[in-house]
DNA sequence: CTTTACGTTTACGTAAGCGTCAACCACGAG
DNA sequence: CTCGTGGTTGACGCTTACGTAAACGTAAAG
């Protein structure tokens, strides 16, 4: 990274904003809240997001896709900002990473496979297809 | 095991049978029946699962690995055993394919994201980890 | 005959992840 | 002053994917 300073980094967003942006409900925003997974700045009751609230709800939306439950996924983005802290915790972050990565891997090869089955059934089906066509024509 | 016969296109399993080797609950086999998902054979009241069966639970606890809904993942996996059809059915088949296709090819982007920035924290930790080592001796 | 193992249906319970009101500010424009 | 826009907090509802009894059937073993 050769930017060492960038422009303060001082953007804020409204929730509908971040809604608007990634899709989702304001409901949808105010439930991770909720769950901890979000803590917006307050200006009174309102609620100001910062860019550090923008990246988690991109990573809890992706490990949606990728079928983590939001607690799984709470444990996964805490471990992204999480402090150096002592060796216990270390370790253990260290565990929490070589687990889910194991849960990833499995999840890629799953992928793997079905797209390779798709791609069979695909051929079958537009064999079928031309089959079909050929007849009639 | 209640194997009958062990000859290949004959074997039949249990419901037992099943649950054991794919490690799930009775209850969610059952469930999984009941949204259409697997059609066993009756004897009497007695559930009898075929090799088609087994096929197919394999299938759905994949799709569930993936993060798919059972709704979703009925249309999947009643894709594979497709008979021919008329031309309408073959085109819906098609593009019900790519569908599927361009979500898997997202998922897997997202695993790729969340693997490579996983590595990037599991480093940071591994140095915080061998900094604090190294100071203690 | 009773126990044990394995199966069945029916039905209520529950946790997750929101949707959907209702009722209430706050504020700038017309 | 009123209206529209955008925000807030409850609180209840709903669907999914099962868990968890309860109550019963059946067939072999002790």
């Amino acid at each position: 990274m050769h930017n060492i300073r960038v422009t303060a980094d001082t953007q804020t967003w409204s929730i509908a904003d971040l809604a608007a942006e990634y899709d989702v409900t304001l409901r949808t925003i105010r439930f991770y809240e909720d769950r901890g997974l979000l803590t917006p700045e307050r200006r009174g009751t309102v609620r100001v997001y910062h860019p550090r609230d923008r990246v988690r709800l991109g990573l809890i939306l992706r490990g949606k896709r990728l079928g983590f439950s939001l607690d799984e996924i709470a444990t996964i983005v805490n471990m992204y900002d999480a402090e150096p802290g002592e060796e216990g915790q270390l370790v253990y972050l260290l565990h929490q990473i070589a687990t889910r990565r194991a849960e990833l891997e499995q999840r890629r090869r799953d992928i793997e496979e079905t797209l390779h089955e798709l791609a069979e059934v695909e051929r079958r089906c537009q064999a079928d297809l031309d089959n079909l066509r050929q007849k009639t024509h």
